[in-house]
DNA sequence: GTTCTAGAAC
DNA sequence: GTTCTAGAAC
C-alpha cells in the first residue's frame, strides 16, 4: 500500500466503477467490447451480425470484422483495433469478428478495452471441429475467401493452437456456446442488453470435459486432512479396516509383505459367495475406484531396458504414492516368472514404499475382478501412438475386453499420443470390461519405443527414453489421481466446496470451479494431446480434401512445430521431429491407399509402395513413390535392411519416368530424396527438369529439387551399402542459398528471372549430374534397355 | 510506380 | 498448405 498513491489526485485515472460511470452517463451508455472466438465455420459472422442487426434495446453495435475491414476485402489486426477504439470512444459496443483464437491475437482487444475502462466479454464460439470444417468447406463467397478444401486444413490447424478465454487474460465474462442453441441464446442476451445495462460478470456455459486436475494437491495431498482421511499405512490390521476408508485394501486382497499378490492366493474367491461379499465390500470402502492396475510400460514390444525401466517404475510410483494418500497402484504382469515384476517388488521393498499401497500381481489385466480377485476401477493399456487396438501384448488384450465401446470413447477423448503421455478415458458401462470387470476408466499411455520396428525409435538413447518413460508414468498416475479426486468430488460434496472456498480469491465457488475446470483442460490440450494435427483431425482434413496428399517440398511452416518443440521440451517430451498436419497425409495414404484409389492421382499400388502425382507438382511431371513400411519417415529412418525396398522404389521411379518419357522424349529426369522431408512418409521424387510449374513458387521449392538437399537415388542406396545410413544429408539451410541455374550453374535474384531463364537455358546439366545414371533420358534408358 | 518476398493470417 | 499485404527492392 503506498500512501501516496492513495492520496494522490487523478493523474491515471483507476478504472474504478463511479468514474466509469460517470463517463457512461456523457455518452449515454456503458459500450462493451465482445471478442468473439472461434475458428472459420463456427458462425462468428451471423453472431455478429445477428446482435447487431437484433438488437432490441437500443444498444448501438458494431461488427468489427477483419476479413471485410480493408474497403471490403481483409485487413489487419491494427485496423480492427482502431475501428474498435473509434466505435467504443462513439459509445457503441463493438463485436471482434474475427478468430481470436490465441491469447496473443486477443490480448490486444482485451487491453484496449482497459485502456477505456469498457468491460471486455469473450464469446467462444465452441462448436465441434467437424461443424465447423464442414461449414467452412461448404460455404460460398466468405468475406475471407476461405471456404473449400484449403478451409478443413485451416480449421484444423487453427483449433490446434485455440488457447480457451480465460478470466485472467482480462475478460470480465466469459460465455461458451457449444452447440446453435447456445449461440441462439448468447444472441438473444445481447439483443436484449440495453445500452446501460451490464452482464454479470464470471465464466458461463462451459462444459466440464474432463476430470478437474487444478487443486487436486489440495485435495488430496498428505498434510490436509480436512477432507481426505489419512491413510494409515501398512501398520494397520485387516481387522482395523472394517469401516473401510482408512486402509486402501480389503481384506480379501491379500497381500504379503513380499508385496506380490499371486493369482493362486486368490482361488479362494472363484467361490461366488465370498466373490460376493468381496464386491460388497470392495463397493462400500470404495477401495477399487481408488486403484490404479497399471502394466509395465514400454518394457514389452518397446523392448525398453528391464533394469531402467523398474527403476523408473519404482521411483515414480514412490513419488506419487508420497503425494497422494488413499491410492493404491498395482503393477500386473501375466507371467509368474515375470522379471519386471520381480525387479520392481525387490527394489520396492529396498525403498520401503508402502507395500498395502503398491503392489504387483500377476494375472491378466483385464480379468482381475473375475480371474484375480482385485477391483480395480482403473486400469492403464499400453497403447500405441494412433490408439488403435491390435498389435497383440496388453493393448490388444484390453481393446479385446472392452469391446468396441472403447474404441469410441477413446475417439471421442484423444487421437493419438505422442510417448511419454498419457490419456483417461471413461469406460461406458456397456462395455464388458466396464460391467464384468468394473473398470471405470481406461488410461491410455505411450512410452518410450528402443524397438527399431516401431515408430519413435529412440536408437538406444536411454537419456532420452528415461525422461519420457518417466513422464508416461508421471502422467499416468496425475491423471489416475484426477479421476479418483473427481469421483471423491462426486461423493463428497462438501469438500468440494471446501476445495472452492480455498481457492481464497475468487468471489464465488462456481467460477472458482470452472476456472479450475478449465485450467485442466488447458493443461490436457498441451500434456497429455499430441501437439500436432490430431489423428482424427487429419482424417476428417483428409476427408474434405481427398486426394490431399501432396508433397510439401518446403519448410516455410515449420514455425510453429518449432515452438511447440520447445513446449515438449518444458513437458520433458522429446521428439526426434515434429510432423505438422499436412505432414500426415503421405502417411496417410501409405497406410490406407484403398481409400483413395478411385482418385487419379494414385497410379499404381503395391504392398510395398504408392505411387502418385504430385499435387502440387513442381515441375511438367512429377511423382512421388511412397514406402507403405510404418515407421520410415525419412532418410535418416533407412538401414541396410531397406536396400531391397529402396531398390524396389528405385525401379517404380525409373519405370515411371520411362513411361513419361514415351510420351514426351524431350523430359530429363531425377530420382531422389529430400534431405529433410517437409512429409513424413519415406517418400522417391520422380521428377522432370524442365521445373515448368506454376506450383514451384519460391526458393525453398527450387533449392530443394537442385541443390545437395535433393539426393539421388542411385547415391542414397550406394551410401547404405557401405555405411549401412544415408549419412551425407544436407541440412536445411541449403534451401535459403542464392537461386542458381541447375544447368549453368548461372545466378539469378528472384523465382521470376529464374523461371525465365531455365525455360530457355540449353546448356548441359553439370557434369556431376551426367554421372551414374543420376539423369533418366531418353538416351539413358535406351541405354539401359540395352545392357 | 511496379515487382517480389517474407511473414501474418486464415 | 494458400492467400493477402506491407514494405523492400528495383
Amino acid at each position: 500500500m503506498n500512501p501516496d498513491a492513495g492520496g494522490s489526485s487523478s493523474a491515471t485515472p483507476p478504472p474504478s466503477a463511479s468514474q466509469g460511470a460517470g463517463a457512461e452517463e456523457e455518452r449515454g451508455g456503458k459500450p462493451v467490447v465482445v471478442v468473439l472466438v472461434g475458428p472459420p465455420g463456427c458462425g462468428k459472422s451471423t453472431f455478429a451480425e445477428a446482435v447487431v442487426t437484433g438488437s432490441t434495446a437500443g444498444r448501438p453495435w458494431v461488427r468489427i470484422c477483419q476479413d471485410t475491414i480493408g474497403n471490403g476485402k481483409a485487413g489487419t489486426k491494427i485496423q480492427c483495433l482502431k475501428a474498435a477504439s473509434d466505435a467504443l470512444k462513439e459509445g457503441k459496443s463493438v463485436l471482434i469478428d474475427r478468430c481470436n483464437l490465441e491469447r496473443e491475437q486477443r490480448a490486444d482487444f482485451v487491453k484496449l478495452g482497459g485502456t477505456l475502462h469498457v468491460d471486455v466479454h469473450a464469446v467462444a464460439l465452441d462448436l465441434p471441429a467437424k461443424v465447423c470444417i464442414s461449414r467452412a468447406v461448404s460455404r460460398k463467397g466468405h468475406e475471407g475467401n476461405l471456404q473449400g478444401g484449403k478451409a478443413a486444413l485451416v480449421v484444423n490447424r487453427m483449433l490446434q493452437k485455440k488457447e480457451t478465454p480465460l478470466l485472467t487474460e482480462g475478460f470480465s465474462r466469459i460465455m461458451s456456446c457449444n452447440d446453435d442453441g447456445d449461440i441462439k441464446k448468447a444472441v438473444d442476451l445481447y439483443n436484449a442488453l440495453g445500452p446501460s445495462d451490464s452482464l454479470p460478470s464470471g465464466i458461463f456455459g462451459q462444459k466440464s470435459k474432463g476430470p478437474v486436475q487444478v487443486g487436486i494437491m489440495k485435495f488430496l495431498k498428505k498434510g490436509d486432512t480436512s477432507s481426505v482421511e489419512k491413510s494409515s499405512g501398512p501398520n494397520i490390521t485387516l481387522s482395523e479396516s472394517k469401516q473401510g476408508q482408512q486402509n486402501p485394501l480389503p481384506k480379501h486382497e491379500k497381500v504379503e509383505a513380499g508385496i506380490t499378490c499371486q493369482m493362486e492366493v486368490e482361488k479362494g474367491l472363484d467361490d461366488k459367495k465370498e466373490n460376493e461379499e468381496h464386491a460388497k465390500e470392495s463397493d462400500s470402502d470404495n477401495v477399487g475406484s481408488r486403484t490404479l492396475a497399471f502394466p509395465s510400460i514400454s518394457t514389452a514390444d518397446f523392448q525398453f531396458d528391464l533394469d531402467r525401466a523398474s527403476d523408473i517404475i519404482v521411483d515414480t510410483a514412490a513419488d506419487f504414492l508420497q503425494k497422494f494418500d488413499n491410492v493404491r497402484l498395482v503393477l500386473v504382469d501375466l507371467s509368474e516368472k515375470s522379471r519386471i515384476l520381480s525387479l520392481v517388488k525387490q527394489k520396492a521393498s529396498k525403498k520401503s514404499i508402502d507395500s498395502s499401497r503398491f503392489v504387483t500381481f500377476v494375472g491378466d489385466i483385464t480379468q482381475l475382478h473375475t480371474k484375480g480377485g482385485l477391483q480395480c476401477s482403473v486400469i492403464a493399456n499400453a497403447a500405441n501412438w494412433r490408439l488403435k487396438p491390435g498389435g497383440g501384448g496388453v493393448n490388444a488384450a484390453i481393446f479385446n475386453a472392452a469391446g468396441e465401446s472403447l474404441q469410441h470413447a477413446t475417439k471421442k477423448c484423444a487421437d493419438a499420443l505422442r510417448p511419454g503421455t498419457s490419456v483417461v478415458v471413461p469406460l461406458p458401462s456397456v462395455s464388458p470390461l466396464h460391467q464384468r470387470e468394473g473398470v471405470t476408466h481406461v488410461i491410455h499411455v505411450l512410452g518410450p519405443n528402443m524397438n527399431p520396428m516401431r515408430p519413435d525409435y529412440l536408437k538406444n538413447d536411454y537419456t532420452k527414453g528415461s525422461k519420457i518413460l518417466h513422464e508416461a508414468y508421471n502422467s499416468l498416475f496425475e491423471n489416475f489421481a484426477s479421476i479418483v479426486q473427481s469421483n471423491m468430488g462426486k461423493q463428497n460434496s462438501k469438500s468440494g466446496a471446501e476445495m472452492s472456498a480455498s481457492g481464497g480469491t475468487s468471489p464465488n465457488d462456481t467460477k472458482m470451479k470452472r476456472e479450475d475446470s478449465h485450467g485442466s483442460e488447458r493443461m490436457k490440450k498441451h500434456k497429455l494431446l499430441p501437439p500436432t494435427m490430431t489423428a482424427k483431425q487429419q482424417h476428417e482434413c483428409t476427408k474434405a480434401n481427398a486426394p490431399n496428399y501432396h508433397d510439401k517440398s518446403t519448410v516455410s511452416s515449420a514455425a510453429p512445430n518449432q515452438a511447440r518443440e520447445g513446449d515438449n521440451k518444458k513437458s520433458g517430451v522429446v521428439a526426434s521431429k515434429t510432423w505438422g498436419s499436412w505432414a500426415q497425409a503421405l502417411y496417410e495414404l501409405a497406410m490406407h491407399p484403398d481409400k483413395y484409389k478411385n482418385t487419379d492421382s494414385i497410379l499404381e499400388t503395391s504392398d510395398e509402395f504408392v505411387v502418385l502425382k504430385d499435387l502440387y507438382p513442381k515441375a511438367k511431371k512429377h511423382v512421388l513413390v511412397i514406402s507403405r513400411a510404418d515407421g520410415l519417415d525419412s532418410l535418416a529412418d533407412v538401414k541396410k535392411e531397406h536396400l531391397p525396398l529402396l531398390r524396389r522404389m528405385h525401379s517404380a521411379g525409373l519405370k515411371w519416368a520411362q513411361k513419361f518419357l514415351e510420351e514426351d522424349a524431350s523430359l530429363v529426369f531425377r530420382l531422389g530424396y529430400h534431405s529433410v522431408p517437409s512429409m513424413r512418409q519415406l517418400h522417391l521424387h520422380i521428377i522432370s527438369q524442365d521445373f515448368n510449374s506454376t506450383s514451384l513458387k519460391n526458393k525453398k521449392h527450387w533449392n530443394s529439387f537442385t541443390t545437395p538437399f535433393f539426393r539421388d537415388s542411385v547415391d542414397v542406396i550406394e551410401e547404405i551399402e557401405q555405411h549401412g545410413s544415408a549419412t551425407s544429408s544436407s541440412d536445411e539451410k541449403v534451401l535459403a542459398m542464392e537461386l542458381r541455374c541447375h544447368r549453368c550453374r548461372s545466378a539469378h535474384p528472384n523465382i521470376p528471372k529464374l523461371k525465365s531463364h531455365i525455360s530457355t537455358c540449353k546448356s548441359s546439366f553439370p557434369s556431376h549430374l551426367q554421372q551414374k545414371n543420376r539423369l533418366i533420358s531418353l538416351s539413358t534408358t535406351m541405354h539401359m534397355d540395352c545392357t
